[in-house]
DNA sequence: TCTGTGCAAATTGTATGCAATCTGAAGGTG
DNA sequence: CACCTTCAGATTGCATACAATTTGCACAGA
């Protein structure tokens, strides 16, 4: 909670809604990290490093809430979730039912100008692997979720954009917590593979890859419950 | 505003959210169209109804902001949603990506007693088709999205279940805005084969099926964009 | 009569106060 | 020494008060 960027707490005043402001800034720190899963998220804490009341906060933790994001528990507050095995696949089972669909609608829409900016953005993913330390993972898993988030955007429907901003931010809490290699190194190049299917118009293929790799990345965790039963287990073994 | 069930309003006391309470029984009000769209839901009067102060009432319309079932505008109040055509085209594109997968997911888990409650529900559904009155007319609209729900449920997601949740009131206020027979009336015999194909485990016709379900449910609309680009085509030709 | 301005009522946005609930620790008891 | 009880601190749930904004109407002027 102390890691918060300052720049992103100075909010534009009066533009727009305050608590959405704060819901976003809380989202960006909790999928790249800088928020752990488990974290309390205190009305009162927030609202004082925001500079705003406990209404305010309370209203962009239960934004976060319906997202999945944030878990509260009737009068103890609000926490950063920490998805078990079993959302994790139910999330990713999610995934490879929009996915190649929203693959198929971009290859119908998407114009030379939407190519160049996933260019860019595939360059700049590839820049993040290739630096070290934590806030260069960070913004590599930040970076890999924006790609299919962009595509999500190019599909032109509203509706799955959002349960698509929902999944791949949910995705990310997972990979934080049960990927074995951070981010499967996979990834970018299949990145680079469906954009140039969905360039070259094979809707069919591009699906197929998209498909294929949700299959990579969830491959990539260890979903064994080693959380969620444990308690239990250790009831009954111990 | 005025029609809400009494019964409805008396909510469990302290049991749980109250305002989860109060969004249940606004949503069931909307998606069975005694609340019409456009329809003001001021905070101060949905307070006075429960019974609550005007924060309760303000977090159940929160939600249904999430949902899209109600559009808030800032300083302006809450609106009971009014879809427009492309909005109702999503939501349907939405669900032909969705509903297959579910589908197949219900094919590998449902079980003999699961077929029984649906049976049941399909008979119920029948009675109301066969009712005349605008009552029964909302209650066969109910009916028909359970249908529906059921299936998410038996899919054993629970994300996809809140998604279809949504999708499914959603296209409830489609339907009571663009419908043009009410409801299909094919769609009632699709749910019946669709459940058989399910019962004999065909998963794949199972959801082939379903897919040419929602086609009939959209076809079924009027989405000719008589509104929403209306103020700009008035401006435009006049 | 039509148009533009200004005010007043109503409604939302936000802060804050009080009550209810939970947590954790201290202290007493077997 | 372990366990249960009790209580204080902290945090959330909710209600209410005040500020900011919008809307519609009244009224003046052309």
């Amino acid at each position: 909670m102390t890691l918060l960027e300052k720049t992103s707490a100075s909010l534009d005043p009066v533009t727009e809604d305050r608590s959405m402001a704060i819901r976003d800034t809380l989202r960006n720190a909790i999928i790249d990290r800088r928020l752990a899963p488990g974290t309390k998220l205190s009305e009162t804490e927030v609202g004082a490093l925001f500079d705003v009341s406990r209404t305010v906060a309370r209203a962009a933790l239960q934004m976060l809430t319906f997202e999945g994001l944030v878990k509260t528990e009737r009068n103890r507050g609000a926490f950063v979730s920490h998805p078990t095995p079993e959302e994790a696949r139910q999330i990713f089972a999610s995934r490879r039912l929009i996915e190649p669909g929203i693959v198929t609608a971009a290859v119908e829409r998407i114009t030379p100008d939407d190519i160049d900016r996933f260019r860019e953005q595939l360059v700049e993913e590839e820049r993040y692997i290739n630096e070290r330390g934590p806030a260069a993972r960070r913004a590599e898993i930040k970076a890999s979720g924006d790609f299919h988030l962009m595509l999500a955007s190019v599909a032109g429907n509203a509706i799955l954009q959002r349960f698509m901003d929902e999944l791949v931010a949910r995705s990310s809490l997972v990979i934080a917590l049960y990927g074995r290699s951070g981010v499967s190194s996979c990834g970018h190049s299949e990145h680079f593979a469906i954009l140039d299917l969905i360039e070259r118009g094979d809707a069919k293929r591009a699906a197929d890859l998209m498909l294929h790799h949700i299959d990579h990345i969830e491959a990539d965790l260890d979903l064994q419950l080693k959380q969620g039963v444990a308690l239990k287990d250790a009831l009954a073994t111990g």
